[in-house]
DNA sequence: CTATATTGAACAATATAATGGTCAAAATAT
DNA sequence: ATATTTTGACCATTATATTGTTCAATATAG
C-alpha cells in the first residue's frame, strides 16, 4: 500500500538532487570535496546512488543550505507522531 | 546565515523520531531490526545519534512508510533547483 | 512487590564506506 | 579545431559501520 517507490531509487534521486545542485552553484566535485573536507569518491558515491553515510550526506546538505529545511521536517514528523493517537 | 543546526543535532532528532515512531507501532527495537533485516546494534546507533548508512535510513524509513513522502520531497527540492536562476 | 522484557553500553570480528590514487571518456573552454 | 577540465570507473589501503554477543540498568508486566 504504502512506499511503492525503492531504496534505490530514491538513493539515485538523492544523488541526482544533489548533482544538481552543486552544478547550479558552479561547483566541481573536487571544489565540493574539499569544502566538506571528504573525498570525491565519497561525492560520487553519493551523487551516483551507491551507499554512504548520513554524515556525508549531512556535509552536503549542510553546505547547500537545505540541513536547516531537513531538520524542520523531522521535527514536524516527529511533532505529528507525538500527537497521532496509535492505529496499533 | 543559514544552516544553524548542527549535524550532530540533526542526526539526534532523526534517532528521536524513529524511535518516536517505533514505541508507537509498539515495536521492540529487535522486532524492528530483524523485520528490516539489519542488527539490533544499527537500529540503536541509528536512534542514539551516531553515524550510520543511508541504507539503514531508508530501510527504517520504508518500513514506517514514510520512503514516498521523502522521495517526493526530493523530487521537489529538485524541481526547484532546476526552475531556479543560478545566484552564482 | 517480583518477574520479564527492553534498552544502553561495551566488545571483538566482519563487512563495507572513505580515502587517495590512476586512467579513459566526456564535457567544457579557448 | 585543440587544450583543459571534469567525471565515471577501478583499485589498494585505511577507517568505520555492521554484526553478534554479553551485561547492567531501566522499564514494563504480572
Amino acid at each position: 500500500m504504502f512506499d511503492s517507490v525503492e531504496i534505490k531509487e530514491v538513493k539515485n534521486e538523492i544523488g541526482l538532487l544533489v548533482k544538481a545542485i552543486r552544478k547550479q552553484r558552479g561547483f566541481s566535485q573536487i571544489q565540493l570535496a574539499k569544502a566538506l573536507d571528504v573525498s570525491r569518491t565519497s561525492i560520487q558515491n553519493l551523487e551516483l546512488g551507491k551507499n554512504f553515510t548520513i554524515d556525508t550526506l549531512l556535509k552536503v546538505l549542510k553546505e547547500m543550505d537545505l540541513l536547516d529545511q531537513l531538520n524542520s521536517e523531522v521535527l514536524q514528523a516527529k511533532a505529528h507522531v507525538m500527537n497521532a493517537k496509535s492505529m496499533y
